[in-house]
RNA sequence: CGGGCCGUAGCGCAGUUUGGUAGCGCACUUGACUGGGGGUCAAGUGGUCGCAGGUUCGAAUCCUGUCGGCCCGACCA
């Protein structure tokens, strides 16, 4: 491609809406622009990575026994409605009616569409598995759309739904989709991690998430080098600590005014954060719930979300002091039982001895608080969210924290679907059954995002070989090295390559610096210098490296390298 | 939805307090010089000042309404 024949609108400044480095290169170097909050076009940079990323997505999922398709972007309400989420979907659905009157919505996901096609085509069992697979856009109305495409409203998922007669099928599906992502990212030249997510509100028990590293990632990872444990921290489980072995000591009222924080009061009386119990008071429905952590940690919403399994939020202090008649700041687990309180604690409340807590009076804490003879608990469960430090629920090891982008997120969903739907097929045994499911999404146009996020630096983005708008770029600095530039370019388009001509009557420091921006991974120099030497320079965006190499092994050098550099490309 | 802020040329911004008919940088066009990391000079093109209504002799500027966007938070298969 001729540099003078194609488009690439790169900026010089830098738009002010962009935070994030991702977003801000894909506005500099002419990949997207924006329409609307969370709504994007994809320029022809932007687009020949898409379908570079999504041919090598096709190709695993094929691999992996997957069949092509695709379904609507526009979908009856009716459908919706049998499951239950036309309603829980909430505003973050965009909604439209026809000329009749009649609800369609701009599809978020696929379940409901892919359960209904299936259900009134497959009836035996002699049919499955089926593992049914489509690239399309998706629309959620997110509240707050941000980071570009990281987190737009239009986007492009991979979506694949499994359709299995029972758990041991639903296993190999997931095994198989579980490999093919890791295949996948691994392709697109990424680093990345699996990790162990939670499930959300899409249900099922089993769930991994795929995180391509990069400090500016939304999602916390904790993960063990020791034994390959990883989670998201939403999901996240430490090992518990040993049970102090220390005498139980009676228990003390002590003044601590104005000492309302975990640091204030741990100042004040010379006690590890450890010693403290936090007592965090939340509201449902129906009544109020006292939730113990460890001073030292903090408490994972999602886990506790999952406990109660309804709607709560965090109860504000005044509704505490009047309804309960507790300071906040002062309140501790003693005699709640006795308010109507619910109490529910982290695991790690049980190993405590001689713990402080606050009196439930205004100024004052106490000291050698003990479970069982002091306080009560309705419910342990695992309610802390895990840190970096922590020992591995498996090893023992220390866990190492680090931060990544989701780009994946594989479900066990079982019979969620498929029961509300009634999508049953005759089994071997006669008996009609739900298909049992599994969904594996892959966010396209994130992975783009992510992989600049985790390869940039100040200069522009350093595309990975696999997934690159184009693999070689020559640079022609001056109209005397034009033909020498020309003869290259043809030969190396002859072989096959891919390759980006800058033939723009442009100073040397515009050219560079576009290359740099766009990031295009083997840069080859025609310039007077070594032109007059017969040889061409070579630079690779990704490690700075450089090189010279003759004229006439030019093409055969690219080659070679190309192949070593990326075996599964051109 | 709550809090903070912003809509002026394709992009980044000034001008608004104190009303007088719109400006700077980048980009773009033309020419000359220049030619190894976004060069210099000169001459240009481009704006219903988000939209609607109001006040006024006169509104980017004041008032009312409305739409859109950004940041923080709640939220997020």
């Amino acid at each position: 491609m001729r540099y003078t024949q194609y488009y690439i609108p790169t900026l010089r400044e830098i738009p002010s809406e962009a935070e994030l480095d991702s977003h801000k290169l894909m506005l500099r170097a002419g990949l997207i622009r924006k329409a609307a909050a969370g709504i994007y076009s994809f320029l022809p940079l932007a687009h020949r990575v898409l379908k570079k990323i999504i041919r090598i997505v096709e190709e695993e999922m094929d691999r992996a026994g997957g069949i092509q398709v695709l379904l609507p972007i526009v979908q009856p309400a009716e459908i919706w409605h049998q499951t239950g989420r036309w309603n829980v979907y909430g505003d973050e659905m965009f909604r439209l009616r026809d000329r009749h009157g009649r609800d369609f919505c701009l599809g978020p996901t696929h379940e409901e569409m892919i359960t209904t096609l299936l259900k009134n085509e497959v009836r035996s069992y002699r049919d499955l598995p089926l593992r049914i697979y489509q690239i399309q856009n998706k629309y959620r109305d997110e509240i707050r759309p941000r980071f570009g495409v990281m987190r737009a409203r239009e986007f492009i998922m991979k979506d694949l739904y499994s359709f299995d007669r029972d758990e041991e099928g639903l296993n190999r599906s997931y095994e198989a989709m579980y490999e093919a992502y890791e295949r996948i990212l691994t392709r697109c030249g990424l680093k990345f991690r699996a990790v162990e997510a939670d499930s959300g509100a899409i249900g099922g028990d089993v769930s991994h998430e795929f995180m391509v590293l990069a400090p500016a990632g939304e999602a916390v990872i904790l993960y063990c080098e020791a034994c390959n444990y990883a989670a998201n921290n939403e999901k996240a489980t430490a090992a518990l600590p040993a049970t102090a072995g220390e005498p139980l000591l009676e228990v003390e009222k002590v003044a601590t005014p104005g000492q309302a924080t975990v640091a204030e009061v741990t100042a004040f009386l010379q006690v590890a954060p450890e010693k403290l119990i936090k007592t965090l008071f939340y509201k449902t429905e129906t009544e109020f719930i006292a939730v113990l952590v460890r001073g030292d940690d903090d408490l994972n919403e999602i886990k506790l979300g999952n406990l109660l399994n309804q709607p709560y939020w965090l109860a504000p202090p005044e509704e505490i002091a009047e309804q309960l008649g507790l300071p906040v700041g002062y309140v501790g687990p003693v005699g709640l039982k006795e308010k109507g309180v619910k109490v529910l604690a982290d695991h790690r409340i049980k190993a405590m001895k001689n713990a402080v807590c606050g009196a439930n009076a205004q100024d004052f804490h106490l000291l050698n608080v003990n479970l069982e003879r002091d306080f009560t608990v309705d419910t342990f469960a695992d309610l802390r969210l895990a840190k970096a430090g922590d020992p591995c629920v498996h090893c023992g090891q220390p866990l190492q924290e680090t931060r990544g982008v989701e780009v994946g997120h594989i479900f066990k969903l079982g019979t969620k679907y498929s029961a509300a739907m009634n999508a049953t097929f005759r089994d071997e045994d006669g008996i009609e059954k739900p298909f049992i499911m599994g969904c594996y999404g892959i966010g396209i146009t994130r992975m783009m995002a992510a992989a600049i996020e985790q390869n940039n630096d100040e200069d522009g983005i350093k595309w990975p070989l696999p997934i690159a708008p184009f693999q070689v770029i020559i640079l022609a600095l001056g109209e005397e090295q034009k033909a020498a530039a020309e003869q290259i370019y043809q030969e190396l388009m002859a072989a096959g390559v891919e390759v980006l001509f800058d033939d723009r009557d442009e100073r040397p420091g515009v050219k560079f610096k576009d290359a740099d921006l766009i990031g295009i991974p083997l840069r080859l120099t025609v310039g007077p210098k070594s032109l007059a030497q017969g040889e061409v320079e070579v630079k690779v965006r990704m490690t700075g490296e450089d090189f010279r190499w003759p004229l006439a092994e030019v093409t055969a050098r690219v080659l070679a390298y190309l192949k070593e550099q990326d075996p599964a490309g051109v």
